[in-house]
DNA sequence: ATATTATTGTAATTGATTCTCAATAAAGTT
DNA sequence: AACTTTATTGAGAATCAATTACAATAATAT
């Protein structure tokens, strides 16, 4: 299996793009996260290191890291987009609490057929889904 | 079954709010829309009937009808929040052309064994769960 | 080395949503 | 019906994430 690394360089010289510092800096920097993060957290963890990448660009790889399909888009419904890393792993899906805002992962393989459903019925290509749950997780339903 | 009139007239009465005739033309537009709807095509339905009720007020408007269950937030992944009335309609998932943008819908009844599920696994109190499928429609394959 | 042009950082801009505030008006009380 | 209390309103300002313009820089091809 190729490195998410080899991806993304393949990707980019395939569509004639380059392949800068900046870039192989945040893609560094997001297979180091483990778990969910977003464009603020990513951002203040280079400058951390010393790294000097703007927002900007980091808002400008995103896309091509989707592209390629290295990341993901996750909407926690809290007003910006988070992301996930998803090469190499299983899809999965999110269960949310409503109060204290844990998340849980877990995967739900019968949305595969019901992929092929959807195909076979309204003659779509799918190109993946999104689920979410919420609720109230045990410790915030005492605490209510 | 109450009617949605009836449905808000308890709530707003029942928390202590007051009952206006911003929020019942709010209301009563968004009855009268099939479909799925945004704040800015609800808005300019209202004043294009005359209506002088602000954008302000639907945006406040909008989490009361979410909090007493006659509406809900669908995520379409293009900026903005739209929303679908929901009471006395089966729960229901979304199809989305990632090109033309257009939204089938369907059931997934098995959904909610899921919930179930992830209720006894993880001791969640659930509230719901969003599904977005997206891909390609039949028209749009051959368009590219 | 040189030319071409994609990429960068900065700062300005956009667009959706929320907030502030003074004026208004519901609902309860006399 | 008049009075009081305070929730609600509209207008515009403020906020916040995300996008864009632009001039400087630097990655690739020649």
């Amino acid at each position: 299996m190729k490195s998410e690394t080899q991806v993304f360089r393949e990707y980019i010289r395939q569509r004639g793009l380059r392949r800068t510092p900046e870039r192989e800096q945040i893609l560094q920097e997001i297979f180091v996260i483990h778990g969910h993060f977003d464009v603020d957290e990513l951002y203040l963890r280079l400058k951390d290191k010393g790294s000097k990448v703007s927002k900007a660009s980091i808002y400008r790889v995103l896309p091509l890291l989707i592209d390629c399909g290295l990341v993901r888009e996750v909407d926690f419904n809290d007003g910006h987009w988070h992301y996930e890393h998803i090469y190499g792993h299983a899809h999965h899906s999110h269960l949310r609490c409503l109060r204290c805002g844990e998340i849980l992962e877990f995967e739900e393989p019968t949305l595969n057929l019901l992929e092929e459903q959807l195909a076979r019925e309204y003659g779509y290509r799918i190109k993946g889904h999104q689920l979410q749950v919420h609720g109230f997780c045990a410790t915030c339903q005492e605490a209510e």
